[in-house]
DNA sequence: AAATAAAGTTAGGGGGATCTAATTATATTT
DNA sequence: AAATATAATTAGATCCCCCTAACTTTATTT
């Protein structure tokens, strides 16, 4: 009973959708499908059908909506996917978080699992890397605005050597002390 | 004489993939489009005739097939897209430049210019800041592999201050020569 | 120049995702 | 409970992009 498995990005939107509605309330009602997707509610009712068939959602119309366990595992991968974009987007680059949202949407599609796991990591390593983290982020706002000034530079330059240091030295001692405790 | 300007980003791709085969070779041929697209030369043929009512491309069949100025900024622009998002991939995440390529044609389109700026500043950033650079770059690669050691994370600490520093503590000296010439 | 090969086009069809208009089922008011 | 409003479905159509098969045009051989 092998059904036709192909999904397309756009059955990936509506089982997300599914997903974070699920999530929200008790009923998932068609118009709120509808108007997170921006279609109409008959569009959504034929994609509802087809998604029953080729099984990752239940559904009795009238009735019951409710994503099987193949559809949930899609729908949770994608909202990660797209909150994990989104993040880059916002974090990093800090677009604005609607913008970032809308982007986000287009772009959690066919992303291959190679570069979303490079870009968590990456997203990650600013974080975390005493050289970067948040005063790093907040060097490249300036860049964006008044582009590289050797000046500022030095000054930043100068307060890593003098703080962001000093408290990673610190951490190591931390480090150390639960080696020695396990 | 306003046709139907509304572009879909499958138009975009052909608009794209005859901008950079104009580039290479004299000839533009549906053989190589098609080639390039994956798809059948009828599909090609098809698109090429949309293309031509709506005014991206100048097309005679059997004969002539050239970007109109519209087509051209759009072939234009999406290539740029894809290079840039190609750089971020593969000279940020050091992604596989194959692959990269490949994800840089889903994301090409829709990505609004907002966010494609923030990612060219943001690649400039992390290339010309003393803090990151190459070196920093590399450490993202260790920390993909090896994960957060607070050993390492300290020798690239030490070189930062003794090497990188210094470098740019020189860059400045030059800046202020150039200021004292002019 | 005639025969063959390659490239391009036409014709006709299909699947995916959407719409509007009309209908039916469920919920809410009075 | 009847009337009304809201939600959901069906039916039928459109648009986009792709396909195969058959045909035509152009290029290459012999």
């Amino acid at each position: 009973m092998i059904q036709n498995q192909h999904l397309t990005s756009t059955m990936e939107d509506y089982l997300e959708t599914i997903f974070i509605l699920s999530r929200e309330k008790g009923a998932i009602r068609i118009k709120n499908i509808a108007k997170r997707l921006g279609v109409k509610m008959p569009t959504v009712t034929n994609m509802l059908k087809n998604l029953n068939e080729k099984g990752f959602i239940d559904y009795e119309k009238h009735e019951f909506l409710e994503l099987t366990e193949k559809g949930l595992a899609i729908g949770k991968e994608i909202d990660r996917r797209h909150e994990i974009i989104r993040s880059f987007l916002t974090d990093i680059l800090k677009i604005d978080y609607w913008l970032a949202d809308e982007e986000a949407c287009k772009m959690e599609h066919g992303m291959s699992p190679e570069t979303l796991n490079r870009l968590i990591k990456f997203i990650d390593f600013v974080q975390s890397c005493p050289m970067t983290g948040e005063s790093w982020l907040k060097y490249f706002n300036e860049y964006c605005q008044f582009g590289f000034e050797t000046e500022k530079c030095l000054e930043h330059m100068e307060k890593f050597s003098k703080e962001d240091k000093k408290e990673l030295i610190l951490r190591k001692k931390k480090d150390e002390n639960r080696h020695q405790l396990s």
